[in-house]
DNA sequence: ACAATACATACCGCTGGACGGTATATATAA
DNA sequence: TTATATATACCGTCCAGCGGTATGTATTGT
């Protein structure tokens, strides 16, 4: 094989690649190599050809991760017909039920073994998440009344961190009831700051994702 | 030079070197040479017989980092003399207090380009800090009356993320001012969560670290 | 035609780590 | 005390494999 008429066919598959090894090994130990075993036909020239190195390869797989994620936050972000906390809500409602049935979740073994990614999500949540989506929004809930804060910079940052991180059974491994646990203190967490994102709707989501159908205290 | 009476000085040595050019430079791109280069009359051998890989070097370097931190820890935890939520407080006291006159962090420009460090200290955080430390003081709070909450491991978990990555300068670089607000937020959280952390004399000292001098709202 | 692209191949400097060897310290016994 | 045995603290060298590059070649667009 020499040239190929569809180079992004190319580069879709060796982030295809990269990112199931990436995943399973962690980016320290995967090598160069690794990936073109995998992928079998190509060479190393090939990837060079299209990355500058091994470390792009990780941050083009990391938004391309996060462009679907990226995109359903923009669209509820525009969403005329929301005030703040509706969309907060809505963030916590698709990202908890992303949160479990994510595939590659069963895949890892453990997060902290892959570093390079837990930084860049570390990163991401703090950078992209917190300060262009969850702050303007809590900023619009404060204007519209929705919403009762003194820091809404700080308050997003904590909401990113917490849903994004500390929530990501990705990151911490914990079973159902666990995470059943941490969503209900978040609901206190958030009522308690001014934030009432749990509605009922919301609770009895995590309520069935814990195995139970009613929400009593 | 053969066999030193005194290998501990050696280990030391190399700890010394090693932790130093993690810092400045990153994990990865700290290489056995370099820290060879920088001890000046050691081998490679020398350090491979201390230590069975690099890895084992870092793990060394934060457990040593941590040491200090965990006696203090553990020696507020012993002291009979304080109830739950006093202890809480002088743990905060302790960690803003070194936090502000921590002589590293000057030397690392972006913990984000050290995913290692980073990792392990988020790990730290949580299996260390928090459930050895925090949740243990929570509980003992809840029981003699101090501290009121339902999740204490929730908020210890919580309570120890903000407090020692988020609030944490060498993780998250930010001004005086944005120090000063997130305390003041961290104040607001813990006082609505159960937890009247921030007494007077804390509440000073942070406003001190900024840089005035007076308690208003 | 020919320039630009998409690869392949061969190679490089360096890395983490393995290994065999040697000098010194220490414990034991004579 | 001294002799012996063994454990420890290093040194020097070597190597497979790593990320990355330079260059060659086939295919495509114009």
């Amino acid at each position: 094989m020499a040239r190929n008429k569809y180079p992004e066919v190319t580069i879709a598959r060796i982030l295809d690649v990269a990112e199931q090894l990436f995943l399973e090994k962690g980016y320290e130990h995967t090598t160069i190599q690794d990936i073109l075993n995998a992928l079998g036909d190509l060479s190393k020239g090939a990837i060079y050809h299209h990355f500058k190195s091994k470390e792009e390869i990780i941050i083009a797989v990391v938004d391309r991760l996060y462009v679907s994620t990226e995109e359903s936050c923009a669209e509820i972000q525009a969403d005329k017909s929301l005030n703040g906390l509706q969309k907060i809500r809505k963030l916590f409602y698709v990202s908890i039920g992303n949160a479990n049935h994510q595939v590659v979740f069963e895949t890892m073994p453990n997060f902290f073994e892959n570093p390079k990614f837990l930084a860049m999500q570390l990163e991401q949540t703090i950078y992209e998440l917190a300060h262009k989506i969850i702050e303007p929004i809590l900023c619009e809930g404060v204007a519209d009344g929705s919403i009762h804060t003194a820091y809404p910079k700080e308050l997003a940052e904590t909401v990113s961190l917490l849903a994004n991180i500390w929530l990501n059974p990705m990151v911490f491994h914990c079973t159902k009831q666990e995470v059943y646990n941490k969503c209900m203190f978040l609901k206190a967490l958030m009522k308690s700051l001014g934030v009432d994102a749990f509605d009922d709707e919301l609770t009895d989501m995590v309520e069935r994702l814990r195995g139970f159908a009613s929400h009593d205290a």
